[in-house]
DNA sequence: CGCCACGGTCTACATGTGTAGACTCAACTC
DNA sequence: GAGTTGAGTCTACACATGTAGACCGTGGCG
């Protein structure tokens, strides 16, 4: 099952802390959202209930725990996105980019490192 | 205002046969989908609300032809797939797939080609 | 020992989406 | 000219999602 967009900014935090308990995570997510409480609890629910995250009690609360990993969730998404609008394939997204222009010289330098790399090993 | 999965599809058909009436649709997607008629003709007139195709009378039926370019469609997938998963970045993309062996070597010569045209412009 | 607060569960409701039937209107056929 | 037929419009409905209130049970405080 896939997991909604508001739904994995409330990954995006556990990925980041490892495990939090609500208070954290109301903390955390009051930066950038303006969730009520309520919210984030009925998320968390829906979470629990698609398998994304366990709820340990740690006395009187629980302690929330990704099970799906932040790199398998970017592997489903990026998947089903270049599939989706890319025809399933990396290189036309980066020449798109390129195209309009949006990759500055230091992001053309970073990519080529990393392809160097690849075809290092 | 973005348009969902099964638009896309159908703008897909009207991108590739720059325009279309309904039967040529219908046609078209027959293929790889097994939408009712009915579903089509929804999905029609959700992308006209939506400005995204415009529909011109032509003897009895409609012309329906594409206002929302392919480009700027993806463009619009692209950028909020990159903000939403790999923080805006395009070389966290391609590092991940290469990390995951999901690049074969053409892959990787063809994004050297790439990015060595544009570095040369 | 009883109460309160907070965490957790249930219920709710609007909107978008996938899917499709019902209805209508104009044009081509006989 | 009237009926048939296909194109287009309206209505419908289930499910996911974003958002949130209501309620309930238990542990810590006084």
């Amino acid at each position: 099952m896939s997991i909604s967009q508001a739904e994995a900014q409330i990954m995006q935090v556990l990925w980041r802390l490892e495990d939090a308990t609500l208070e954290q995570l109301r903390e955390a997510l009051d930066a950038d959202s303006d969730w009520h409480e309520s919210t984030i609890k009925t998320l968390l629910a829906r979470l629990q209930k698609k398998g994304a995250v366990t709820a340990d009690r740690d006395g009187r609360r629980f302690r929330y725990r990704p099970v799906l990993s932040e790199a398998q969730w970017q592997g489903e998404e990026a998947r089903s996105f270049l599939d989706r609008v890319f025809g399933g394939q990396v290189a036309p997204l980066v020449a798109f980019f390129g195209e309009r222009g949006e990759l500055g010289s230091k992001d053309v330098a970073e990519l080529k490192r990393l392809l160097q790399e690849m075809s290092d090993e």
